[in-house]
DNA sequence: CGGCATGTTTCGCC
DNA sequence: AGGCGAAACATGCC
């Protein structure tokens, strides 16, 4: 989905539901459980996020939304976030998977809350289990970075965007948190070692906040563009050039002159 | 037109 | 048994 800065940035923007009714919900059945009507006449007692989930609390059932690759969240008719890097920018209503009016206060014809997600890779829950969730990546700590990555055989870009051992990173930060902290995507878990371990976290730790701040997973220094054009690595004095690989099953952006296994 | 895309689930294979 | 990689999913866009 859009990552889990997306959702914390969806999140914040949807706090001004809580304590409103639900008046109506209108769904597409193919991605939103129908079950989920039975919100209508429920008050809204919170907007929760756990990775890149956004969870919708109730006086009755939670609505656990995922965004896929394509999802956005509309609140009171404004987009937090306009347009996703590999969608456009176009908001056709059909694209709709759930769309919430609340009493009183849904301006004018616009739901309150919408979810619109063109590629329809994304789905709505009714109470979303989300106990094989790892711990959040804003909140995790080092200790339980280390002891959620023990024992796993794969590579670290792979073990990251595992959302059981960490929830909340997606390709896009995994890569950013990769080239700040100078571990090589394609290094086993096992080969980065605790040392390697850390320097992840640190650099989850900085990382994550800029790019919020920001406004989304791609404003780190391994942006769109460089994505597209590579070219000559942006990291402190390295001197390396940027490449394009495969690693994890999604195409990986990195430095091979500074991204070791053993970490600068 | 071919290929690729901020993700998750499923299917086989160790 | 269970972790892992590849394929499948679905659709738009360059």
């Amino acid at each position: 989905m859009p990552e889990g800065l997306e959702a914390e940035i969806w999140r914040r923007a949807a706090q001004p539901l809580i304590g409103r009714r639900i008046e109506r919900i209108e769904l597409d059945k193919r991605v939103a459980d129908p079950a989920l009507i039975a919100a209508v006449g429920k008050r809204i007692d919170g907007v929760r996020r756990h990775g890149k989930v956004i969870v919708v609390d109730t006086t009755g059932p939670a609505i656990g939304i995922r965004f896929g690759m394509t999802g956005r969240l509309i609140i009171d008719g404004v987009a937090p976030i306009r347009q996703l890097e590999y969608a456009s920018g176009r908001d056709r209503s059909n694209w709709d998977r759930i769309r919430l009016w609340t009493y009183p206060e849904s301006a004018r014809d616009a739901p309150a809350m919408r979810m619109n997600d063109p590629r329809r890779l994304g789905r709505v829950d009714i109470d979303p289990d989300l106990s094989r969730l790892g711990p959040d990546a804003f909140e995790i700590s080092a200790a339980a970075l280390a002891d959620s990555l023990s024992g796993r055989r794969t590579s670290m870009k792979a073990a990251l965007m595992n959302q059981e051992v960490v929830a909340g990173l997606g390709n896009l930060c995994v890569d950013e948190v990769l080239f700040s902290a100078g571990i090589s995507p394609m290094a086993t878990v096992d080969a980065v070692g605790d040392a390697g371990t850390h320097q992840v976290w640190r650099a989850m730790r900085r990382r994550l906040p800029v790019m919020l701040e920001r406004g989304g997973s791609i404003y780190g220094v391994i942006d769109p563009e460089r994505r597209r054009n590579l070219g000559r690595c942006p990291f402190g004095r390295c001197n390396g050039s940027l490449r394009s690989d495969k690693v994890g099953g999604r195409t990986t952006v990195w430095c091979p002159a500074h991204q070791l296994v053993e970490f600068c």
